[in-house]
DNA sequence: TCTGGGGTCCTAGGACCC
DNA sequence: TCTGGGGTCCTAGGACCC
């Protein structure tokens, strides 16, 4: 009987929402629906990117991640807009929430993508039909786009939602694999970024097919453990579960930036340490972590990145003890080249208190007292309003000014998309 | 006139311990 | 005379993802 259910196959959603954080733009300003529109980190500063564009930017030959004046030019009357992280958090929480009420195996990866564990969910309705309920729950509730893919596993599913844009929902079967997966590039492979790719060519491998076709013998000579990995996913082999768990899990918490001109002054360059520190020791209380390893990352004006870090006797919290350890570090090992950026960050962090999900929810309730954005999407108020009647604690103390949100994961209160 | 900022995981070598 | 071997922690760097 245990057997069984160990055996029975999986069905597993992975839900992607499309160019999200314009999406969520257009739904709230529905005058940008149909125009080429696009996030941009912050236009008026250098080196500013693109965070997201709308499908009718793309169409132009923009791109996420192309320079701000590099998207003007190839499309003029594109719309730049600041990003506005509260309305997407609040819209990513929505659209968890929707996926809640079908099952608690959700598992947030991001802000605007996620995996579902539907196996036990569809003996009423089949899995294509589950996934057009939600994809259209999606669309009338929050008005926004959304493409699911279902497989037997985590890696297809990904892989599958990826297929088809906007509005899609594509299965991908074991069986489908040589037909649909083993034709595609090397590089498009979910887990395969240049230098993988460039390696694998090498090897004579230019396809997922390739890939597939080696022996496990052959890419653990040639590529290591994570050779392996990979094989095996171009085999369609993943076992990893959907864990909801995860996403309260951080690991580390830091903060960095691209200085407004490369850097050589050392009093100027301790002042952002500063100032990156006392943000990194902020996001800590807000979450309740506190971490004993304090890391500084350097990027020189050539493009060059080097890190380095300290673990201390104790964890570390407060702006003052993260900074004297960041400036040291500095002085101690900056090479004397300009400077480009600068970041701080604080690892292998743990949950200091018991209260760190109640915090939150604090925080998130004083966001819904003063932004007027719960206009965007009336159902949110309400849904948003019960939440934290259900679920709010009170707490003593100020709420801090930052703006976390009931996830720890950091993809819930920054540029993440 | 180039290429942000938030993360995770992995590897390799050295220190140290038993 | 020849210098084991395994485990763990720490640091630095690299690859990848959204």
């Amino acid at each position: 009987m245990e057997e069984q259910q160990k055996n029975k196959a999986r069905v597993i959603f992975h839900l992607d929402m499309n160019s999200f954080f314009a999406s969520v733009e257009q739904a709230y300003n529905p005058s940008l629906k149909g125009k080429p529109i696009a996030v941009a980190g912050n236009p008026k500063e250098r080196k500013g990117i693109l965070v997201t564009c709308s499908y009718e930017a793309r169409a132009k030959g923009v791109y996420t991640t192309m320079p701000v004046w590099e998207a003007k030019r190839k499309c003029p009357d594109i719309i730049l807009l600041p990003p506005n992280f509260e309305r997407y958090r609040i819209a990513s929480r929505a659209m968890f929430d929707i996926l809640r009420t079908y099952t608690p195996l959700v598992e947030p990866v991001s802000i605007d993508e996620g995996y579902v564990d539907v196996t036990e969910l569809h003996e009423e309705k089949t899995a294509v039909e589950l996934a057009v309920e939600i994809q259209q729950r999606v669309l009338t509730e929050l008005d926004l786009p959304c493409s699911i893919g279902i497989a037997p596993n985590k890696f297809l599913a990904k892989t599958a939602s990826d297929m088809k844009k906007p509005m899609g929902i594509t299965i991908l079967r074991k069986r489908d694999i040589q037909e649909k997966l083993w034709p595609r590039e090397i590089i498009e492979m979910h887990g395969i970024g240049e230098s993988t790719a460039a390696k694998l060519n090498n090897l004579g491998i230019t396809t997922i097919g390739d890939l597939a076709k080696q022996t496990e013998s052959f890419m653990k000579t040639n590529v290591g453990k994570y050779g392996i990995r990979l094989w095996q996913r171009a085999n369609g082999i993943d076992t990893r579960a959907v864990d909801p768990q995860s996403v309260y899990d951080t690991k580390s918490v830091g903060n960095s930036m691209t200085l407004p001109a490369d850097e050589t002054e050392m009093t100027e360059l301790v002042r952002s340490l500063n100032k990156l520190s006392a943000k990194v020791s902020e996001r800590l209380h807000t979450k309740q972590l506190a971490g004993p390893t304090v890391s500084i990352q350097i990027r020189d004006s050539d493009r060059n990145n080097y890190s380095r870090s300290r673990t201390l006797r104790n964890d570390v919290t407060t702006k003052e003890e993260i900074f004297e350890v960041a400036a040291e570090l500095f002085r101690k090992h900056w090479n004397g080249n300009p400077v480009r950026l600068l970041g701080v960050t604080v690892s292998n962090v743990v949950d200091r208190s018991e209260t760190v999900e109640q915090l939150s929810i604090f925080n998130f309730e004083e966001h819904i007292k003063d932004e007027p954005i719960m206009d965007l999407m009336g159902n949110l108020t309400k849904k948003f309003g019960k939440e934290v009647i259900t679920r709010g604690v009170k707490l003593k103390g100020k709420p801090s000014k930052g703006s976390e949100s009931s996830f720890s994961k950091d993809f819930l209160d920054d540029t993440r998309e």
